[in-house]
DNA sequence: TGTACATCAGTGAACGCGCGTTCACTGATGTAC
DNA sequence: TGTACATCAGTGAACGCGCGTTCACTGATGTAC
């Protein structure tokens, strides 16, 4: 008597077709830009272009797909890199997490900029690409509220306004950190946009002629930014 | 004996058009998105597309016209925006020149997303849209530089490392400050990253969700951005 | 174990579309004598 | 001032292209009895 294996063959030649049109997907996206072309990825894999939709229902949808794992990616290298680092030292956790974010825009520019740069026109983020979006800021905030907890982040001074406070009260309770005080929430997002700032930046070419030593510049600036956060 | 005009009414009738296109791009692009096309703008100004070609060589032309006149649309604002603040007046110069900044950023979505987005694919910016894409920037150091000069800002003690350092003099050079400290230069090109990241969250749908009120939020980012430099 | 049927992957042709660009043309506007 | 020619704006047809998507199909793989 055998066993009926767990997954068919057939479904696991599905699965396997499924990564194979994402990968070539990813790889066409690097090297043509945004405008991903289904009948291009059919080429880019040998096979017809009307096979696609065996696997994918429309472009959209296999957009979204790609969308959905570059979070996932991203949040996951993030997410270990942050690990790595010793909980008692918060400043090395978010430079740990702004490297390993740098990092994986480098070696994604197009998934990166589909991710944070101008959206696609036409095209539509569905509501399940937001809990893999916001996994690192999420993680970035976390460092925050455990320095607070563990009483060696002092919280700013700083004045907020009533509305400012208002949001940042409300976007602690819903990623859930009660330790955490608006004001100093208020420039964990302030370094966030920074970060993405600089590596925006540096990945649309805005800083040609500017910067010569991206690595540095890069190190420099998380530097500041742990010493504006408190963190160092 | 009647004067020769100075402009022929052929010539002018010419300029107009071009005028027209140009109007007619900004709208199509406002409204489909940055994948501009020559038919689509034909069809909005009632004409037929090959008449396009009377007035630029390709779309590629037609598309570096409008980038080069949005960075100087938004050079211009900038600029007349800072110079209304009194001199002295260093961190409201620089905060007029932010919300300058963010008011034709929100005024003119998509072609901010033209200038500071992820690139066009395919699309090469000829050499000189270099001149008006840098004016805000050196603006910016500008209002830091005088800030050194007039003896009322704090030269930031952060430690450069040598790459850097080279980097932010060399910068210093090219725009001729030659009283900005490498540090100072460095912070102000954080805050403008941080400027840009923020203006691109808001632009690009990242904050929905945890911010309500933009206003308030920006001017709170700019208050610590302004604090960070020294300015206040 | 062998057979009959159902499921599914991939084919190939076709649809209708919009695009950038070229080209020979018409007719109006300007210029030279 | 009037005429002959040159310049130029805009036309309309056409080119070749790539795209997303549909659809009836073939043949291989799986399933039920």
């Amino acid at each position: 008597m055998t066993a009926r294996p767990l997954v068919s063959p057939r479904a696991r030649a599905r699965a396997e077709m499924i990564e194979q049109i994402k990968q070539a997907a990813r790889e066409h996206l690097a090297a043509e830009g945004p405008n991903l072309s289904l009948r291009a990825v059919a080429r880019d894999l040998g096979v017809v272009s009307s096979a696609m939709y065996r696997y994918f229902a429309s472009r959209d949808d296999l957009l979204t797909a790609l969308i959905l794992d570059g979070y996932t990616s991203l949040a996951d290298a993030v997410e270990e890199a942050e690990g790595e680092v010793p909980r008692a030292n918060l400043a090395n956790r978010w430079i740990a997490l702004a490297w390993a974010t740098r990092d994986w825009a480098l070696e994604h520019r197009h998934e990166y900029a589909l991710l944070y740069g101008s959206p696609v026109p036409g095209y539509v983020a569905p509501q399940d690409t937001i809990g893999p979006a916001t996994r690192p800021v999420v993680l970035a905030m976390h460092i925050l509220a455990d320095g607070v907890e563990r009483g060696v982040v002092e919280v700013p001074a700083d004045r907020l306004g009533r509305e400012v406070r208002a949001d940042m009260e409300n976007v602690r309770t819903f990623a859930g950190f009660e330790g955490l005080p608006p004001t100093l929430l208020a420039r964990g997002m302030s370094a966030w946009a920074q970060m993405h700032g600089t590596i925006g930046f540096e990945l649309f070419g805005r800083l040609t002629n500017a910067v010569s030593d991206y690595d540095s510049y890069f190190d420099y600036q998380l530097r500041m930014m742990t010493r504006f956060l408190g963190l160092s």
